[in-house]
DNA sequence: ACTACCATCCCAAATATTGAAACGGCACCC
DNA sequence: GGGTGCCGTTTCAATATTTGGGATGGTAGT
């Protein structure tokens, strides 16, 4: 699907038509080619792919055709580009992503309720919802226990792995928790916590019924969290939202008297979704 | 319905065939006329228009055409879609808005200096970058007064009218400081206060000459900030930064302390960038 | 029930995109 | 300093791609 599964091929090594290219590959596409060319160009730069040479090989395109669409995105603000030295994305797209923030209802309408939280605890509060097999940061309140976290709205991680991924995996149906479970030690940046599935698998489930979830250093060694999901009207999980800290403020005691608070602040901005009960 | 007559500034003197829309006033596109149509598209959703309709007759496509294009942005994340309820934008378009912060280096580097000096202060710190006749937010401390600040990351606001775009226009020919005022005048919220050209531009002198500026409530009523610019290794301005709080802990002592010690963080970030002296 | 409007699909016409070639220049490496 | 490779940009004919009218089935809202 959205497969843009790759590390870092990068340079060279095809020589005549098909190029490496995934792209090809997806030569169904959608609806507009060249507008999926385009998106996919922006990506490539997202990526760090910042020379003509580079994204033609990567897209499949001649660089002339290359060049073209670079110059479009250029002119409309979307990328950046210092004459010999590449490209960058551009303003644009840091426009369109705050305002695509303030498009989701669920950003403003927490932003409350999470800053109380942040306050009263002290600790770093995230909401973040579902994309994929990944969480999605929506929103972060940094932590004022000067420690600062390495986590920034619009990033993602291995839902799997994270305090607030397994909150929003209270929602899906548990034949695809497997999955994602997998999915997430191949994400996992270092070596990960050993944790076997039949193990995750229970501590999955007693998070569950507990209602709220643990991360304990499982994404970011040294860091802790405790997190519950968020519901809307239909009753559907739609966001969770956590509480994270360096180990030496979360001992296990703390993180089950946490347990409670944050299970009201993600009640309290549910019913402000419209969820009842 | 809900209404596609946004306020353009652009020449609207042709006007004949179709619509009202300046798209095809801007035939001349740059490079791919698709591709640009595709971001004139993304653009239109971020305004708010949501619904098939009102995006064909704001680009002057059929309805089959913007659909088409609709089902590429929707199948690329870039867009999101409720079935009969309309179109918002996407979480690729957080993505990378995330990464076009990222890729700034100037983000990234100043982070450690501005985190410190809003420490110290226990004020908001912004830093900001010129984006046409606006000033652009690339990142945000939040005060620890309690009060917090409308403004977020990625936000655009009047250039003429901020701390922060004063001090980037310290970098300006002096020529292009009228249109930024008038322009400014233009795009204020609510009915700003009525400096006269004559006081703005001496004390926009003043500021310059003194090495920060100020902001008196201009932009937001009951804020002040202290504005610094920060300077790369060319000499040139090409951020700059402000510490902002609300009038109660702003007297006009207090700004002119502040003056210094936001100088100092500008151009400790400065050196860093490169920057000499 | 009835009336919009939305979501989709199809296909011939023609428009807009493509890619090859070419040229001047800048940058970086010997 | 000379060489070499990549970059930026333009041209143009061939054609792949987009276009948009029309038609269908569905969903909301009245």
């Amino acid at each position: 699907m959205d497969g843009n599964s790759l590390l870092d091929d990068d340079t060279d090594t095809d020589t005549d038509t098909d190029t490496d290219a995934d792209a090809l590959a997806a030569s169904k596409v959608v609806g507009t080619q060249t507008l999926v060319r385009g998106l996919a160009l922006l990506e490539c730069v997202a990526e760090g792919i910042s020379n003509v040479k580079g994204i033609s090989t990567r897209l499949g395109t001649r660089r002339s055709t290359t060049h073209r669409m670079l110059s479009s995105l250029v002119a409309e603000g979307y990328l950046h580009h210092v004459p010999h030295r590449g490209y960058t994305l551009g303003p644009q797209l840091i426009r369109l992503g705050a305002r695509a923030l303030e498009q989701r209802p669920i950003a403003g309408i927490a932003r409350r309720q999470i800053e109380d939280l942040a306050r009263r605890t002290s600790d770093t509060v995230h909401l973040g919802v579902l994309d994929g097999a990944t969480v999605l940061y929506l929103d972060k309140i940094p932590g004022t226990r000067g420690l600062e976290m390495r986590s920034r709205i619009g990033q993602q991680m291995p839902l799997a792995l994270t305090g607030l991924g397994k909150a929003l995996m209270f929602g899906l149906p548990r034949e695809r928790w497997h999955p994602l479970y997998e999915e997430a030690l191949g994400l996992a940046s270092r070596d990960a916590r050993p944790l076997s599935w039949l193990d995750y698998e229970v501590q999955l489930l007693e998070a569950v019924e507990r209602g709220w979830a643990y991360d304990l250093e499982e994404n970011e060694l040294g860091i802790r969290c405790v997190a519950a999901p968020v519901r809307d009207i239909s009753g559907g999980i739609v966001a969770a939202i956590s509480i994270a800290s360096p180990i030496f403020y979360m001992a296990e005691a703390r993180m089950r008297d946490l347990g409670p608070v944050i299970r009201a602040t993600a009640d309290a901005i549910s019913r402000d979704l419209g969820w009842e009960s």
